[in-house]
DNA sequence: AATTCGGGGGC
DNA sequence: GCCCCAGAATT
């Protein structure tokens, strides 16, 4: 229970050990929620170089809110879970008409904001207007569970325990606790094996005394789906056949099309026109997301007597078909994976630099 | 309560 | 290689 955790040890490890991070000096509402969102599962690590950016392109709401989203979600290539990015997108505008372009300081207007959920709100709350709400991220509850040695978590569990840490949170630095929970989670009471033996908490810790902690939170199995596909690189008059998904899984970014058997009419009649080319083959990628493992075998075909008009916006109903001007396609955000494919095919397709790895 | 959303750090 | 991450939205 909270009644063995030591509150001034942890803030006095906080204290001297704490990482400094470039949204960690200013805690204004802005560059909080945005940093908050990027690092939704997404180690701090990763997140460092697409914050700075942000807040340099991006630096207040309604500049946010006057950009395409093409654009910002360009921003986010290569951090996943896109969804937060649009959603981020949206809010943005949504703040501008509905909140003066602020941020709001209550918990319940705060979870109206698209992408803001119980977490997000809370570390908001605490960390920019210095009010005592305790996030619970998989940090605190890793801690909280080793601390009592217990295995099985509910989502009463969670209630409860936000409520006894909201019970001793100190009023004057309410962020500072939150921030030292999972900084701690992060470098002490770490995932795997814990480092216990530097650990200022250990006294009071069940799951130590029971030699149990790596055993706490139980492992989840899973099992991983490989899937085997080409997708193709199609080249006529310097332009290239990209398609944005138009919802569900990787929403809003292009990619290459694959030959896959769900494909509209005018791509299936393409494919058959193709069918007789000469091709190159690309080095194979792997691309692993969540519980999949795609092998993508990527294969370029160049051709100049391709109807550019044989292909159109509408034919889909879950692509979007467009023929990018090959100097462009940076400024379509893509899967990483995909971006790594367009990036070789680019030095593939441009001999006059020859003298260029 | 379970599933859907990516990608890479870290070991 | 494998595990999981400063969760939210949807089903």
């Amino acid at each position: 229970m909270i009644e063995i955790f030591n509150l001034d040890k942890l803030l006095y490890w906080f204290d001297s050990n704490k990482k400094k991070y470039p949204w960690g000096e200013e805690k204004s509402p802005y560059p909080v929620w945005i940093s908050e969102i990027m690092l939704q599962q997404t180690v701090a690590a990763s997140v460092i170089p697409y914050f700075q950016r942000w807040m340099t392109d991006y630096p207040d709401l309604q500049t946010l809110a006057s950009s395409e989203l093409n654009e910002v979600l360009s921003h986010w290539e290569g951090l996943g879970y896109y969804s937060r990015c649009r959603n981020i997108h949206k809010a943005a505008t949504y703040l501008v008409e509905k909140h003066n372009a602020k941020l709001p300081e209550t918990y319940g207007e705060l979870k109206n904001v698209p992408g803001i959920g119980d977490y997000t709100a809370r570390a908001i709350l605490s960390i920019a207007f210095k009010k005592p709400y305790a996030v619970l991220d998989a940090n605190v509850r890793r801690i909280i569970q080793r601390l009592r040695a217990q295995s099985d978590w509910t989502a009463d569990d969670d209630r409860q325990t936000v409520k006894k840490l909201e019970s001793i949170i100190p009023a004057d630095r309410p962020g500072d606790f939150n921030e030292a929970m999972m900084q701690f989670g992060q470098m002490i009471c770490t995932t795997g094996t814990p480092r216990c033996v530097t650990c200022p908490l250990r006294k009071g810790c069940l799951a130590h005394k029971k030699g149990v902690s790596r055993e706490i939170p139980l492992r989840k199995k899973r099992k991983v789906k490989h899937m085997e596909k080409t997708v193709l690189l199609i080249c006529s008059s310097g332009k290239i056949l990209l398609r944005k998904k138009k919802k569900g899984l990787f929403q809003d970014m292009w990619m290459l099309p694959d030959e896959d058997a769900e494909s509209c009419k005018a791509m299936e009649k393409l494919l058959n026109d193709l069918s007789g080319m000469k091709r190159t083959l690309l080095k194979k990628r792997n691309h692993f997301y969540t519980d999949n493992k795609d092998s993508l075998t990527p294969c370029l075909i160049i051709s100049e007597t391709i109807d550019l008009s044989c292909i159109t916006p509408s034919d889909d109903e879950i692509f979007e078909y467009r023929w990018i001007d090959i100097s462009q396609v940076d400024n379509y955000p893509s899967p990483s994976v995909y971006r790594k494919i367009l990036d070789e095919a680019k030095i593939t397709l441009k001999p006059s630099q020859k003298g260029s790895k």
